[in-house]
DNA sequence: TCCGGATTGGACAACGTTGTCAGATGCGGC
DNA sequence: GCCGCATCTGACAACGTTGTCCAATCCGGA
């Protein structure tokens, strides 16, 4: 510990052979290891210049603790697991993107692991991996929330869990959500204010709970209308590029083919516009699209999709704050979307 | 101790309240627990039926070591980092796919840190973290491959390091790279066999050395073949698709417009294809276009795009090999591409 | 002056693994 | 039967932090 070498925190210093650790900060604010734990984690009780003394010492030092040593001997291991399986790069993208960075303001870090939806052992692995590096939570996306059996699991294994979904069952975990149907609702409604009347809609992944809310608020507010929403214009999809293009070429060879279209999202909203281009029609003039969840690809094809704004990255930096917070806050957050009108959409001609 | 709970390797065995130590595997066994680590760690010099039985007890308990006491204690935390500070969300995924992908494969797992490519700081950060959390190595993707403080810092502190990137200096770390120039070349060629001679290029960014030898691989197939490269048909983007909009604007623009362009990558060819799509031009039937990484939104436009496919799953992959694999092999690993043909190219018409 | 309680500080044992080093064992050669 | 050497095994001390628990100090009130 002898050669353990000082430098000042400014930018010329050299970075040190070995990094400081606890013992070295403690010595240099002349008080035991224990307080410099305190200073660090906030626990309190500590003396107003003896807490200055070791916070100076920390500067001085550019000392950060060793994250494998912290989270063996205590409880916490600043750490939040990401599972997931959800195929749309996009939208775990703006997931990991948002979780990131707030775990980064807060000093956590995040562990993404992909897995496999159907993997019978997924909830072994899930407690596994979370006692084994002794997560501080859990966050989920679709189709995983919807698993019984993981959710029971995590339960039992006692680990902080949040849900990124939509509220369809009672509320057994913490979650973040959207309003997915009225989201719908106010995309059907653009439809209608902008006089189209022979809508037709694409549908999400029938094992994600939030492809039937979009389906439900759409067909609602055509209802409410008075609009035409004809069985066969209702078509499946799965929320990937290739059903939603299958799907458009299927409504669009109809001879009563609709004039505007609501695709369950944005993946299949952009296929629904490239099967326009491939048939020879124009967007927005012989077809109005809508899309879901204002994902990158929203904007990165032509025309710009119309959609609705889901705050993706804003949900996954809610579901660390709710995993981090002390549990004394609301377990369940809704966070507000918002239609963005481009030019996927327009009046109805003629 | 005495409330540790076995259970067997079967599916409807109980999940464990508290997770199996190696001291368990050890009693299990009836050795020590060094030699259950040394069986764990592979370092031999164990007797074949000691070998068996401490792995069956393994087996048995499903135990798998603690990461934190693993990497406090031992050299290796079976952690790589991955820096990055790249605006291509679509790279970045495969990137970041094609990583944690082989790290699971090897047993480790991904520390993914975004951060400034600007951040004068970045060296001390990258060496902090990297000493900190006792990574096994490093990964640097465009831009940050080029910034010659962090190599020396990382350098200095004994990091492993491997860059994904295009050789453009002296071999100073291992990378993972591959043949931009004759990628470029390869695509010129494609449009010079179609019957194009009036050609345009929208550049990349700068400070990529990728962009350079595209341009140049380019600029040399073209002169081979004798096709006109007018300079002002040459002109500066940065890799976003809203540059590769506004450039693509402009060479539509132009009287003497170009047949055909090859933008520095996809998503500047998807732009385009958008821009074209708003000049009511037709691709491939009025312009052709040529992209670059085949990403995923080359096939996620109408038509979609002709492309060089770049093995960046494969690339991101190979680094983790080449940081795994204890400096035995090559440090320079060039992957192969390919060139896409898709529907975004089509013979000169007349 | 002394006492009780609140506040602050520190010694020491975890946490679960690997590194070091010495000890035990087995085997072939003389 | 003994020695030397290679092969295998284990005791014990790191690793760097937090948790537990007790000691020291300070304050106001009796």
């Amino acid at each position: 510990m002898t050669d353990f070498q000082l430098y000042a925190a400014n930018d010329r210093a050299p970075v040190p052979a070995r990094a400081a650790t606890i013992f070295d900060v403690a010595r240099r604010a002349g008080v035991s290891t224990k307080t410099v734990s305190r200073v660090l984690n906030n626990e309190g009780r500590v003396a107003e210049d003896t807490l200055a003394r070791v916070r100076a010492a920390v500067a001085d030092l550019d000392y950060r603790p060793n994250p494998n040593a912290r989270s063996l001997a205590g409880r916490r291991s600043y750490l939040i697991g990401l599972f997931y399986d959800n195929p749309s790069s996009n939208y775990m993208a703006d997931i990991k993107g948002g979780a990131i960075r707030r775990c980064q303001e807060k000093g956590y870090h995040l562990l993404t692991e992909p897995c496999e939806a159907d993997d019978p052992n997924l909830p072994r692995l899930m407690v596994s991996v979370a006692t084994r590096f002794r997560l501080d939570g859990l966050i989920l996306t679709p189709p995983l929330v919807d698993r019984q059996d993981v959710l029971d699991a995590v339960a039992a294994a006692n680990v902080p869990l949040v849900r990124i979904a939509p509220r369809t069952d009672p509320e057994r975990t913490a979650h973040v959500c959207m309003d997915d149907q009225a989201a719908a609702r106010l995309a059907a409604e653009h439809l209608a204010d902008l006089g189209h009347h022979r809508l037709g809609m694409i549908l999400g992944h029938p094992d994600h709970g939030a492809a039937m809310l979009r389906q439900r608020g759409f067909q609602q507010a055509a209802a409410d209308r008075g609009l035409t929403l004809l069985p066969h214009h209702i078509v499946p999809g799965d929320f990937s590029f290739a059903s939603g293009f299958a799907a458009a070429e299927r409504l669009l060879s109809l001879p009563d083919r609709p004039t505007a279209i609501f695709a369950g999202n944005d993946d299949m909203a952009a296929a629904t516009v490239a099967a326009a281009n491939k048939h020879g029609l124009q967007v927005p003039r012989d077809l109005s699209v809508v899309g879901f969840d204002d994902s990158p690809i929203a904007q990165v094809i032509w025309p710009p999709l119309t959609t609705i704004r889901q705050p993706t990255m804003a949900m996954a930096a809610a579901a660390v704050d709710l995993l981090i917070g002390d549990g004394e806050s609301e377990p369940v957050r809704q966070l507000d979307f918002e239609l963005m009108v481009r030019q996927s959409t327009g009046p109805l001609p003629g």
